[in-house]
DNA sequence: CAAATCACGTA
DNA sequence: CGTACGTGATTTGC
């Protein structure tokens, strides 16, 4: 059926924007749909063939022999089908060495056994017309997919002329070209049809075969063992022995979650509502009728005793239950608050809220009550600006979502509501009418009021998913500590210097101009130098140049290639161009944290912890992690972050080679371990074993290619990449890496075993758990499947070093805190710690920050850290 | 006016 | 034809 929807739905119009195809699935899927929507049957099962080798094949090896290979486009899309079946929590089976048709077989004898009133066979197999009885039908695809025949008894008599009991002598007969089993010349249906009848079946008819006169009877005698073999081929097992009996196939709600996930990679909207619309799910949310009865109790803000009343009802005593809250977007001047458990909500206006209330809530969200948000940490901040502190959250819905799809850069309150509870939350949703309820209030009330329920209710949602994934020990001991760390981070901010700022734009935009003069000068026209299109102009027309690499829209004029450009021409616009593209640069970053800078003289990025799909953090408004650090005036800009006042100096430190140190860990190669803890230069040890040489005789050159290519590694180098980036040719790079993996031959097998794991369980793992899905291992679009092997290299690497830094922050925060010092953290760039050290405790914060970050983790290779000190970050740094 | 493209800074 | 990010200027497309 699979193979009929490929051939039914033109494969270009259905694929992912990864480019998977999908024409069969939907196909698959739609007609799977429809069948169950008309049928409504009470068990189900799909039966898949397992490879091509099977008993039949044995048996006749040229069985099937002439089927052209599957179009390239179809395989990769089998094992989405049963994505999308487990989705729908409808079985699955397939047995090696057996065909689909003989599980159908078998299924439908236990069930006439059982005494089953119906039983439907949906099959583009002929062969499974031999099943047809009085309870039994076959619905057959004629056209397309989209229409089936029943086939009764009745219908298989009248087209085939025998009882269904019959059919297979009949074909045996006739032969099937599409199994390469030719039967007998000269002998077509009809002929079949008539001996079977005339001579009651083929036992009789071989027993017989002298009587049979004319041509066909000659060519029948002649090809006897055909016939023979073609009806012990085609006989459908029916006594197999399944995993499974016919009680497990009961029909079941489907998998809300997983229906969403599974669409979601497939792109697919019409079937998702089709799904809904027709199926029960099991994580039912309350429809909105529903709604409309649940205790809604929206509080008159104005009124003494709601909000005491509301928690004492709800969040005191044995029965105390989660709180949710959710405030206000902030887009207009009123802030309201409101708090929910999964059945009662209440709004407060905070602006409006009695002293005696305002008492009430300050006391409760600063207390030990365990609270719900979506994105907590942001709402601390707002809180904090209104004078509250906000404790003891004890979940976040967008941290859970994050940890259960970090591939998802979105993950909304409205998004997460629509998808886990089928509901729609929107500010808008009101006014458009949506709601079923009008409350005589505010329609933002009622949106607030909603999204706390929803809050409360996702909680219970994404626990179990967190669950069900072995999550929830990052979410409780990871990721809500370090959420709790770089609020206060992110409140403290950095302190810089605006002058250092002010001489450093002053003197970079003098460079700028100076630089713009030379480019103009040098070919006569004044252009745009920041307009990649017009530099194409002047460079590939005007000045006739070499073409670069291309890019989506022309040729590049990135540095690599001005460079390789000046090189060959010697232009003086190109060296005046590249020395305006780093000033420009740099005048730009230096701007950009200049107004930064708030009014207490430090800049306060936001850290987000929801965003990057391995588990580390990023950084932005202003992104503090790729603050310039190579070049002499990149680290000038590193002068301005300076130690604040009150304290002693800043603090970096750092892991040194944490993602190698990582990679020897978890290749377990006993070569590149040895170099960890010989404490050996580790490129000097590496490009030793690699070049044959002793250590003290590895070049500079034998030494920047071996940590190329080790850098490399874990993140899916090619020998092409490598040859290009160390300006070899590609067969000297490939002959490096060969050298590489004969002497680190654990390194290659843990790197292959990690994309082999990846691709049959669709995701990896980090040391601590942390998964990453990456469905398109499975594409058949190459660089789709390349790009997800390389992620799926990288993954594990980089996400244990994220998890390893985040470890190590909260070890840290727990010895400042217990130690009652007042330095503190400030900043973290994926592996390194930026720290502001307080008079008089240098010695003890150097201590126990060493000791944190080397002891985060247990690897079998040491983890070395580096400590830097000085009153700027460049002087701080290493 | 928003999205896409290009370029480039960090680990 | 290594991974992971964020920002800003220009161009494109609606």
């Amino acid at each position: 059926m699979a193979f009929r929807a490929f051939y039914a739905l033109p494969v270009d119009n259905f694929a992912t924007s990864t480019g998977q195809h999908t024409n069969a699935v939907h196909g698959f899927i739609s007609m799977l749909l429809k069948l169950i929507a008309e049928e409504k049957p009470s068990h189900i099962a799909v039966a898949f063939d397992v490879g091509s080798e099977t008993f039949r094949t044995r048996e006749y090896s040229e069985y099937k022999g002439t089927r052209d290979k599957a179009p390239e486009e179809f395989p990769s899309q089998i094992p989405l089908i049963k994505e999308v079946l487990d989705a729908l929590r409808i079985r699955h089976l397939e047995v090696p060495d057996f065909e689909a048709d003989d599980i159908v077989a078998t299924l439908k004898t236990e069930a006439e056994d059982e005494s089953f009133d119906e039983v439907l066979i949906c099959s583009g197999d002929r062969d499974t017309l031999q099943l047809v009885t009085e309870t039994t039908t076959v619905l057959y695809p004629t056209k397309g997919v989209s229409v089936l025949t029943r086939f009764t008894p009745q219908a298989v008599e009248d087209k085939y002329g025998v009882p269904p009991a019959r059919y297979p002598e009949l074909a045996a007969l006739v032969g099937e070209t599409s199994d390469n089993l030719p039967g007998v010349p000269g002998v077509g249906p009809k002929t079949a049809a008539k001996w079977i009848a005339q001579y009651d079946g083929l036992t009789n008819i071989i027993a017989r075969a002298d009587e049979i006169g004319g041509k066909a009877g000659q060519s029948f005698r002649d090809n006897i063992d055909n016939v023979l073999r073609n009806r012990k081929l085609n006989h459908l097992l029916t006594d197999m022995d399944l995993a499974v009996s016919l009680p497990d196939l009961v029909t079941e709600p489907v998998n809300r979650e997983a229906v969403h996930g599974v669409f979601d990679a497939l792109e697919f909207t019409t079937l998702r509502e089709r799904v809904f619309a027709m199926l029960p799910a099991d994580s039912a949310a309350p429809d909105q009728d529903e709604s409309t009865e649940l205790s809604f109790d929206i509080a008159s803000w104005a009124d003494d005793g709601d909000l005491a009343a509301f928690l004492q009802a709800h969040a005191d005593g044995e029965d105390a239950q989660r709180i949710a809250l959710v405030l206000d977007d902030g887009a207009t001047d009123v802030e309201r608050l409101a708090l929910a458990t999964r059945t009662h909500a209440l709004v407060l206006e905070l602006a409006a809220l009695p002293a005696g209330e305002d008492a009430v809530l300050a006391a409760f969200l600063s207390g030990p009550a365990p609270k719900t948000a979506h994105d907590a940490k942001s709402m601390w901040h707002r809180l904090t600006e209104r004078g509250y502190d906000l404790k003891s959250v004890v979940f976040d819905t967008d941290i859970a979502a994050y940890l259960i799809h970090p591939d998802q850069r979105r993950h909304t309150l409205v998004d997460l509501a629509q998808r886990y509870l089928d509901r729609d939350v929107a500010s808008d949703a009101a006014a458009s009418g949506q709601l079923a309820f009008d409350l005589e209030s505010d329609a933002t009330i009622d949106t607030l009021a909603r999204q706390a329920l929803a809050v409360a209710e996702l909680e219970v949602q994404l626990t179990g998913a967190l669950e069900d994934r072995g999550l929830s020990h990052l979410m409780t001991k990871l990721e809500l500590p370090v959420q709790r760390i770089l609020q206060d981070m992110e409140a403290t901010g950095i302190a810089v210097s605006e002058t250092v700022f002010n001489e450093l734009y002053d003197q970079l935009d003098a460079d700028v101009k100076q630089a713009a003069d030379d480019a103009y000068a040098a070919i006569g026209q004044e252009i745009n130098l920041s307009s990649p299109k017009q530099l194409q102009k002047v460079l590939f027309e005007d000045l006739d140049m070499p073409k670069t690499k291309r890019t989506k829209t022309g040729w590049t004029t990135d540095a690599e290639a001005l460079s390789d450009l000046f090189e060959k021409t010697a232009h003086p616009f190109l060296a005046a161009l590249l020395a305006h593209r780093d000033r420009i640069k740099l005048r730009q970053i230096v701007e950009t944290l200049r107004s930064a800078r708030a009014a207490d003289g430090r800049i306060h990025t936001t850290f987000q912890q929801t965003v990057a799909a391995t588990g580390r953090l990023s950084s932005t408004d202003p992104n503090l992690q790729n603050i310039p650090a190579r070049s002499e005036d990149g680290l000038r800009i590193r002068e301005a972050f300076v130690v604040g006042e009150g304290y002693e100096t800043l603090m970096t430190v750092d892991y040194s080679q944490i993602e190698m140190r990582i990679m020897a860990h978890l290749s377990q190669d006993a070569g590149l371990i040895e170099a960890f803890r010989e404490g050996e230069d580790l490129h000097n040890y590496v490009g030793a074993r690699v070049f044959d040489v002793p250590i003290d005789e590895v070049t500079a050159q034998m030494r920047s290619r071996v940590k190329a290519m080790s850098y490399g590694l874990a993140y899916g180098l090619s020998s092409f990449g490598l040859s290009r980036q160390l300006g070899i040719e590609v067969g000297e790079a490939k002959a490096l890496m060969d050298d590489y993996f004969d002497r680190f031959g654990g390194v290659r097998d843990y790197l292959r075993t990690v994309v082999e794991q990846a691709r049959r369980t669709g995701y990896t793992e980090t040391m601590f758990g942390r998964r990453r899905y990456l469905p398109d291992l499975t594409s058949d679009n190459r660089q789709r499947r390349d790009m997800a092997e390389r992620a799926a290299l990288n993954a594990p690497i980089q996400g244990s070093a994220a998890d390893i830094i985040k470890i190590a922050m909260i070890a840290i925060e727990d010895a400042l805190e217990r130690e009652k010092l007042d330095s503190r953290m400030l900043l973290q760039v994926h592996d390194e710690l930026v720290l502001e050290i307080a008079p008089g405790e240098l010695k003890r914060v150097e201590a126990l920050v060493r000791e944190h970050m080397a002891g985060a983790a247990k690897l079998d290779v040491p983890l070395d850290v580096s400590v830097g000190l000085g009153p700027s970050w460049r002087e701080a740094g290493h």
